[in-house]
DNA sequence: CACCTAATCAATTTATCTGTTGAATTCTTG
DNA sequence: CAAGAATTCAACAGATAAATTGATTAGGTG
C-alpha cells in the first residue's frame, strides 16, 4: 500500500469518529449517554425519536466506537465508551460556542434570555460548597441523581421545582445544576427561584464536567 | 418555534462543527492548519488534492467556524480559528485511537512498527531539558520551526535527517519531534539514529501539543 | 411452547456530500 | 489596463446518509 493511501485511510478513520457526531440527533443522545446508560428506548424517547431510528443512530455510535451497548434481560444499554469521548463532546461543544456564528442565538432560542442568569463555574462552587452557605439543587431526573450527584446536592427533579421553592430558607442562595451547559433544567429552577425573592445561581455546565474534573462524586440516595 | 424544534437547531449547530471534521481529507487540512497558515496551493499540495477540491474543503472548514482566512496579496491564508479547535482535534485523535477498533492497524501501514520506539511524553522532555543532557531536533519543515519551536531545538529538515547523524555527539540522547502523534518525521529520525548507535527518542506528540499546554515556546531562527 | 416486548434489520425515498471539470473572480505585475 | 497567478464558483455524476415502514430476531413470561 502507498504511503498515501495509508495516510488517506488513517485520516479517514479520525474522520469517521467526526462523522459518529456528525448528526444532531446523535449529538443529543451523546448529551443524554453522557448521563448514564440508557435503553434504546429511553433514549428515544430522550431525543423524540422513533425506536428504530434511535436503534439506527445508537448502532453508528457504536460503530464509531464512541458508544457500547450491553444486553440486560429484554433491553440493550448503551453508554459512552470512555471519558475521552466526553472530553470529546465537551470540546465540540466549546467550539461551537465560541466559532459558530449564531449559536448564541440558536442557545437562546432554546435556553431563552440568560443574560440575567447568575452562573458560577465549578471551582467557585467547590470552594462555597466547603464553607456550607449554600443550598444546591441537582434538578435532574432522579435516576441521574442517584447515579451521581454533587455530595451536598438535594434532588430536584424538573417537575418538582415549584413544590419545593418553599424549602430554602430566606437569605439563602441557591446553586442548581443539572446536566450540562445547554440544558434547561437549571435555568427553570433559577428562575422560579429567583422570582420567589430568592438569591439563585446556575453551575456553567453540569455533573458531567463537574464528575470529568475530578471533583468529589456521591452515589445513591 | 417549539421547544423540540429549538433542541433540534441548537444540536444540529454542535453537529456541523463535527460535520466540518468528517472528511477524511478534511481532518488532514486540520492537521496541516494546526502547524500554521497555508495558502490554498500549499494545502493542497500537502494534502495531494487539487487545489479546487483543497478550496471547497477549506470553505467547508471556514464555513464551519474551524478555519478562519485571510487575503495577503495574491493569496488566501488560512489558519485553525483557535486553540480550541486545536483541543477538539486533538480530543478526536484520541477517542480514535483508544475506542476505535483496528485504529492501531491503520496508524502501523502508515507509520510502520513503533514498537521498539522509545517515547517521551512532554513532562519528562521538559525535565531533561533543564538538566541539558540531550540533543533536541525539530525535525518539520524550516517554516514552521522559525513559526515556532520547542526552546533549546536544532531545525533538522525531513530531508536533511541522513546528512545531520554525524552531529549528535556519541553518547548523547537524542530526542525528536514534529507534527503531532501520527506525523513520521520523528519516527524516521529516531529509526536513522537508533541504527546509527544514538539513543534516540520520539516526543510522544509534537509541536501542536505542546505549545497548547503552555510550555515554553522560541520564535524564529 | 405460544405470546409479548425490545431491539434490530431491510428496503425505500429523499436529501446531502465528494471529487472533477471548466469557467469566473480577485489581486498583482509589467 | 492587459496578462497571469491564485482562488473560488457552478454544475455534474456517483456515493452515502436520514427517517419511515414493515418484517425479523432475541429474550422474558404465562
Amino acid at each position: 500500500m502507498s504511503d498515501r493511501q495509508a495516510k488517506s485511510s488513517l485520516y479517514d478513520a479520525f474522520a469517521a469518529v467526526a462523522q459518529s457526531l456528525a448528526n444532531g440527533r446523535r449529538a443529543e443522545l451523546v448529551d443524554v449517554l453522557a448521563q448514564g446508560e440508557r435503553s434504546v428506548e429511553d433514549a428515544a424517547a430522550e431525543i423524540g425519536q422513533s425506536v428504530a431510528n434511535t436503534s439506527q443512530h445508537l448502532r453508528v455510535l457504536a460503530r464509531a466506537g464512541v458508544a457500547t451497548s450491553r444486553r440486560l434481560g429484554n433491553r440493550v444499554l448503551y453508554r459512552l465508551a470512555g471519558d475521552r469521548v466526553e472530553a470529546l463532546w465537551e470540546a465540540l461543544r466549546a467550539v461551537a460556542a465560541e466559532h459558530v456564528a449564531g449559536l448564541d442565538r440558536l442557545a437562546a432560542d432554546y435556553l431563552g434570555d440568560r443574560s440575567d442568569l447568575e452562573q458560577v463555574d465549578r471551582q467557585e462552587l467547590a470552594r462555597r460548597l466547603a464553607d456550607d452557605d449554600l443550598v444546591l439543587w441537582d434538578v435532574r431526573p432522579p435516576t441521574e441523581f442517584v447515579a451521581g450527584h454533587v455530595p451536598g446536592a438535594v434532588s430536584v427533579p424538573p417537575a418538582e421545582i415549584r413544590r419545593r421553592l418553599d424549602d430554602v430558607p430566606d437569605g439563602t442562595d441557591v446553586v442548581a445544576y443539572c446536566r450540562g451547559p445547554f440544558c434547561v433544567f437549571a435555568d427553570d429552577a433559577v428562575r422560579e427561584l429567583t422570582a420567589r425573592g430568592h438569591r439563585a445561581l446556575r453551575l456553567e455546565d453540569g455533573f458531567p464536567e463537574w464528575r470529568r474534573a475530578g471533583l468529589p462524586v456521591a452515589v445513591g440516595e
